[in-house]
DNA sequence: GAGTGGTCTAGACCACCAC
DNA sequence: TGGTGGTCTAGACCACTCA
């Protein structure tokens, strides 16, 4: 979590070693206080927070060091200003940040507009890995979705995603065909989880015949294999995808920084 | 440029229009000028800059503005603060920002150790495509470089690299082969160029004759191709790069936030 | 101990938005 | 017109580095 242009971030400290815990200023303290809040769901996804003064009140710090706090969780896209109105808490279904995660483009690095269909939404016991990659006991619960997302009628990436099935009790293949928009947007209004982070580990594979199959391509054809882990509040793992991904018209863009 | 978690982005306005200049704080004012001295050479990558104290003294401004413009350059990777010694120009000779723009990594999600061998290194005039990818002429001069990097003694890169002829005047492959580090190590020693930023376009591909065999792979394997576009001050397009990434023992990481 | 960046404060004023 | 975030200031003190 945090990462910041703000100083005392000990993966950013030169000598590598991991040293006790120095010395913990007052804006990062409001900082973890704010993120508990948001984690108890105090305020939800697009309401206001209160303003900087009464927070700056409520913990008897001056303005400035709330203010500090505040742009920490503003730079993890936790929450939002706008200005002359307030803070609000970041959402999925807000357009901007709609498909934030989704690295997909065409020709002119924009996010083609796309369907989706759900093939299936079934609750299993997790297999070794996918219980490795979440986190969770072996043979725990889980919900498995796959669908598909077409791209001007074109199946073009076929998602496998796999959710712990008790934060995602009474998800079902009806709630999804029902909801339009973004899953992180249903993620947060049915199941209050916000996607806050992710990585995504992507390789070079072939398609095998059921994958060839549902995209509509050639065996052995070459598609992009793209594992995500998507993490909540303090790094908690709480979704594993693995998406296929064709890449004859579009291509996977990343920013180098 | 400047992306940053500050305030006045036209990108991250609300309403979407391209409004006029608005209205440019100091902080921005300084930024642009810390920026423009940096740009002309004024101090070199390693080298500390002015201290904060001076700085406001020389503009005029109060510290507080100064510590706000180097937090937008710091957050730009284009300069590295160290407490207690100073505030200094970012380079890619560094351990800890080398290979800043590689995604390739192994099943811990770290940089593996490699090898570079320049295959080639040529002047020739900028294919069609190459020059607007440059946004230079069509015909102009270019540098390509290819090279190969070996993990653990496996070919695993193929990089094909092209430079403006004009920036890189005098690279040569004997350059190349007695450099060792990064490139962009002595892209920013020999050529006054500092890659400050770029984007990457994804794709599935399949090995073609001459790829399999520098990559030691069979014909018809999967192979990631990413084309790199690097940037330096104001969004100036400097290198492009067409790399074939075999993921068989390794992958490309994306962070998403 | 001198010099650097890092934190924190208190207050004034500005730009923007909604009513 | 009132309330919000955004800018800017001046100054005190702390943490860190290095000689």
């Amino acid at each position: 979590m945090s990462s910041s242009p703000y100083g005392n971030d000990p993966a950013d400290a030169d000598s590598a070693s991991a040293c006790g815990p120095r010395f913990d200023p007052l804006y990062r303290q409001i900082y973890g206080l704010l993120t508990r809040q948001l984690q108890s769901g105090q305020w939800v996804p697009g309401q206001m927070i209160p303003t900087e003064q009464a927070l700056a009140r409520q913990y008897q710090v001056s303005a400035g060091t709330v203010r500090k706090a505040i742009d920490m969780l503003v730079a993890d896209n936790i929450l939002k200003r706008r200005q002359g109105r307030g803070t609000f808490v970041q959402t999925h279904r807000e357009p901007r940040s709609q498909f934030r995660f989704l690295r997909l483009r065409d020709d002119q690095d924009k996010v083609p507009p796309f369907t989706s269909r759900i093939l299936f939404c079934k609750r299993l016991r997790a297999p070794q890995d996918v219980a490795r990659m979440l986190a969770i006991k072996p043979a725990e619960a889980v919900v498995q979705v796959r669908r598909v997302l077409d791209f001007e009628a074109i199946p073009t990436v076929l998602d496998d995603i796999w959710l712990p099935g008790s934060r995602f009790r009474g998800l079902s293949a009806e709630m999804l065909d029902a909801h339009d928009g973004p899953l992180y947007d249903l993620f947060e209004t049915e199941f209050a989880t916000r996607m806050l982070q992710g990585k995504e580990r992507v390789t070079a594979i072939l398609a095998d015949t059921q994958t060839a199959d549902i995209l509509a391509m050639g065996l052995g054809q070459p598609l992009l294999s793209v594992e995500r882990v998507s993490e909540t509040y303090e790094g908690e793992p709480v979704e594993l995808r693995r998406g296929r991904y064709r890449t004859d018209r579009h291509h996977y863009l990343s920013e180098l920084r």
